[in-house]
DNA sequence: GCTTTAAGCTATTACTATTAGCCGTTTGGA
DNA sequence: TCCAAACGGCTAATAGTAATAGCTTAAAGC
């Protein structure tokens, strides 16, 4: 019997691939090891189990979502690095559902766990994003979860088929993004202000 | 042998209750017929299965929800009915993430689906909480869906502990409703710009 | 009170994940 | 180069799942 050269890196991407195909609700042991013309207990030898490795694709789709953000964001400031991470998140939501679909409901067990590093990253670029906008730095933090919200209800409506009407989606998405713009400005000048009475003011 | 007295509602209902007790994703035939002193295949006199089960507590959980925003939305306007639907949604998905989790990723079958009337009663106050603020009508469809997008975003993050930064979520929930509240003042003030120029201008 | 309907049951089938243990391949050291 | 140990595939078996078939009896209607 000759050997398959699997690993737990190549079981992962399998399982990935198939959910994205299938829907991660369809994805079994079984069938990822029927792709890999290889028997079912055979994976056990490289991971642990469906939940590790669920739990393992997840961590593969926040590094590669992680590092679409900052590739669409990099050299580009305010409305421009808004559009392009929040396209970037989209785009790879909708190419990618089942392995988006892994993410939703898990956490770092600790903070050792290789997610909680993942998840740090993919939220480094959105931060960085924000950042550009001058806001009151006690503000980022909402900021940010504001920007997640939005971004992350969004690509799971839409990759469910959650709305209803005829309404172009692609507009509504662009609409978002100029609403979120529009809001950071204003709340960037709320800030600007605040800043103004300081005596180390920017503007001198 | 007694009979338990059982139809399709009391399995849906006590579904959903153990749905929140132990999680969506753990729900099975078994416990639901353990939890309610009946053996599995009793169950299938009153649902189709597993499945239908599923659809049949998630179309539930649309009503309560749209129920629950309705009343929270009553009599109030603009940013009081702006918070109360917020709250209203995020406090319905904290008390019942179970049943909150069936709603993701399902869609009405057909316009007769149940759910599709179940769906839109749901987001009929929510136009009503963006009607006071007096969008332009092309922009009501993009408001209405950024708002779901925000607030089912912003409820499933939670629900499975995903804002992993100690600052407090209560402070960035208020935050984003104020974020979107002045947002949606300003969309209006543009529009009414726009308005002014017609002949029937509201002012006169 | 009898008949019909329907709600419970047991038994069974066909999946699923998972573990135990075997056996041949590959690899690394003498 | 050969041998041993580690490792990656396998078969077989266990336990739990959804779901169906068909029996039996309780409830409802004439």
């Amino acid at each position: 019997m000759p050997r398959a050269g699997l690993d737990a890196a190549a079981v992962t991407e399998a399982g990935a691939a198939l959910a994205d195909e299938i829907g991660f609700a369809q994805l079994s042991m079984s069938l990822v090891a029927e792709r890999l013309g290889v028997r079912t207990p055979s994976l056990y030898k490289h991971v642990e189990g469906l939940a590790d490795l669920t739990r393992r694709i997840c961590i593969l789709t926040v590094t590669e979502l992680g590092e679409a953000v900052r590739d669409a964001t990099q050299g580009r400031a305010r409305r421009d690095a808004l559009e392009g991470a929040a396209r970037a998140l989209r785009g790879y939501v909708k190419q990618h559902p089942g392995r988006y679909a892994t993410t939703v409901g898990v956490r770092p067990t600790g903070p050792d766990d290789p997610l909680a590093a993942a998840l740090e990253r993919a939220l480094t670029p959105l931060s960085a994003v924000l950042l550009g906008y001058r806001l009151d730095p006690a503000e980022e933090t909402h900021a940010v979860r504001m920007l997640r919200s939005m971004l992350h209800g969004f690509a799971t409506l839409e990759i469910s088929d959650g709305f209803q009407m005829s309404t172009s989606v692609n507009t509504s998405f662009t609409w978002m993004i100029d609403f979120i713009d529009q809001g950071l400005k204003a709340a960037a000048e709320d800030a600007a202000v605040g800043r103004e009475v300081l005596p180390q003011s920017p503007q001198l």
